[in-house]
DNA sequence: GTCTATAGTTGGATAGAC
DNA sequence: GTCTATCCAACTATAGAC
């Protein structure tokens, strides 16, 4: 009887840390897509080249996995964010700033916005909010320092700030399906990310700056 | 050895519509907060007081309970937004009661986001597409009659029609998480629904109607 | 139509060789 | 550190009595 050869599997080459962040890639990718309880431990593994058993050698449990996973993005998200700067900056350049920020960070990583939508829906945000919560404080911040100074619109800062971070975000949770909506569309996927970035960001402002009054 | 007595169980009375109604009516619920996979059939069947024998009796498999459970709040929603009429109105009246419709629709149901959200992510919208998609062209119709005939500004309709979703929206995937955002909140549900239409819909009108010129 | 009991499978986790 | 083989719990789905 013949075997078929088996897959030359990348590591095998004793690697401690290039395993470990093999894994963590594969696993964010596919948590992203499948949510936590719905992903097999198999699929990571076969996805990285190794096998389940150095899943629970490395994380222990998958939901250690999927908790390391969660605060090495938040990680990112949050030092990419740079709010310390934002605090600083006066309103119309700070929501500015943080758009600009937001929307290079989802395009630069389409999968997390459906892994925090995953993790806020399914996981009751269990995780998410330990950190993922600041983003959305900063935003309020900076929406309330607008008002208060008349460069923005009276708007309700806690409602605004989940506006803005809809308009922005939910895009990529539909992305898949963006082509099947519009089946003609031809645009390769780079020039629809920065269609939208360019969209989001202008629909954002011009909701929330307020109108110049045309000088007499 | 004492045994406790069983739950009454609800049914037991023979109504196969109406037991046939409260699977759904069950089931709409949790698939909407644990997405297809993740559910059990065992928690859907407890919640409403039947077994889960009753599941596959009516249902036949949990997939297809999924896909009837879709395909019912689909038949709601599209009924509930009367696209007819939202197509013969002038686009900005059309925008306002498209608008108001989905908010209303979103507000009486909260859990449909996440359920739709969900649906989006995990099953790549196998299911959602083929009728939820109505819901963005006809938006976005409205949107390139609107910068077409001058009331609305120079807007890319179709990324136009996802960023306003978004602003609906997501509010609602993540609601769960509101409270421990602003821990202070002490509104009642009904305020912060409330709340947020008002906020959303004055957010996207801004964003989308061309401003009046201020006559000289 | 509804129930109890159970079959069949899947998949997370572990043991132990190399 | 990595692999193979396997255990065991969980869960979908079915059988059959009432």
């Amino acid at each position: 009887m013949v075997v078929a050869a088996r897959k030359p599997a990348r590591p095998q080459v004793r690697d401690a840390e290039r395993t470990r962040r093999a894994i963590l890639d594969s696993a964010e990718r596919i948590f992203a897509r499948d949510g936590l309880h719905a992903t097999k431990t198999e699929r990571i593994a076969s996805s990285c080249g190794v096998t389940k058993a150095m899943i629970h050698y490395y994380f222990d449990t998958k939901e250690k996995l999927y908790k390391a996973v969660l605060e090495r993005v938040f990680a990112e998200r949050v030092h990419g964010m740079d709010f310390a700067t934002i605090r600083q900056l006066p309103p119309a350049e700070a929501l500015e700033a943080f758009v600009d920020r937001l929307l290079a960070q989802m395009c630069s990583k389409p999968h997390l916005g459906p892994l925090f939508a995953l993790e806020n829906i399914q996981n009751q945000g269990k995780y998410y909010n330990q950190t993922g919560g600041a983003i959305y404080r900063v935003l309020a911040d900076v929406i309330e320092r607008g008002v208060r100074d008349g460069s923005f619109r009276k708007l309700n800062a806690r409602h605004a700030a989940v506006n803005i971070m809809g308009a922005c975000v939910h895009y990529f949770n539909i992305t898949n399906n963006v082509r099947k909506l519009w089946p003609h569309t031809q645009f390769s996927d780079a020039t629809l990310l920065h269609e939208h970035t360019a969209s989001s960001k202008a629909f954002i402002l011009d909701s929330v700056i307020m109108p110049q009054r045309i000088p007499s």
